[in-house]
DNA sequence: ATAATATTTGCACGATTGCGCGAATATGCA
DNA sequence: TGCATATTCGCGCAATCGTGCAAATATTAT
């Protein structure tokens, strides 16, 4: 199999297949990205409310916040009792992102001059 | 040098520098995702107008779209006469993405349980 | 100089977003 | 049962965003 149109073809659907918008738009406030930050650095899970001491905002947009990257696939709640643990994704993360690099190095390679 | 409070604010720190809102805020809209894909698959430098027919919107709007990309590092131009050229800049993709990848995981191996 | 083409910019509109506040819900404890 | 704590939800507000349209600008061709 050599260079062809088909090549290019499947370089570009496996790059639009990664091209979520939604995830990107999960990162792309500051407040997400502090709680995603804070998450990254835990020892463990946290709560809600340990979670939003790390940024300014009510604990009712933190959770709104925590529920969206949920969405996107990048932080996991689990309840106990009251509260609600939320770990970071880390896999998710580091699946996305070295697909993100295949994907574009693919259509660097096949497609582009 | 063991797991120490430095080697993780080490970590923290290098995570934080990575996590520029700006950068996912312009891969977070679907139209602009849409000329990024085109620009990935492209053989070569595409004009705006050329850029355009991939997308349902307005020159206008894909032209500010195109300024967006590149105010966030991701697209290049170069006007050449009456015509901009854009081209996708594969590099800073590649790096942005896989220093990520390495950001998280070094968060992950010396910040978490 | 005049006309045609390519791109950018100003403007207004509708939609979405992030936010705080308070109420509602759920759970644990006395 | 009553009370305190943790989280979520509904509401409204201000700000931002994506878009189309028309005008302005820049460059090329006649």
């Amino acid at each position: 199999m050599q260079d062809s149109p088909d090549i290019q073809q499947a370089c570009s659907a496996a790059l639009a297949a990664r091209l979520d918008a939604g995830f990107f738009k999960a990162l792309g406030d500051e407040t997400r990205l502090t709680i995603v930050l804070r998450l990254a650095t835990a020892s463990g899970p946290m709560t809600v409310s340990e979670v939003g001491t790390c940024c300014g905002t009510h604990l009712s947009g933190v959770s709104r916040h925590l529920s969206f990257l949920e969405r996107a696939g990048i932080v996991s709640s689990e309840k106990a009792g009251r509260e609600v643990y939320y770990r970071l994704n880390h896999g998710v993360l580091a699946e996305q992102f070295t697909g993100l690099v295949a994907a574009f190095s693919a259509c660097e390679q096949y497609c582009c001059c």
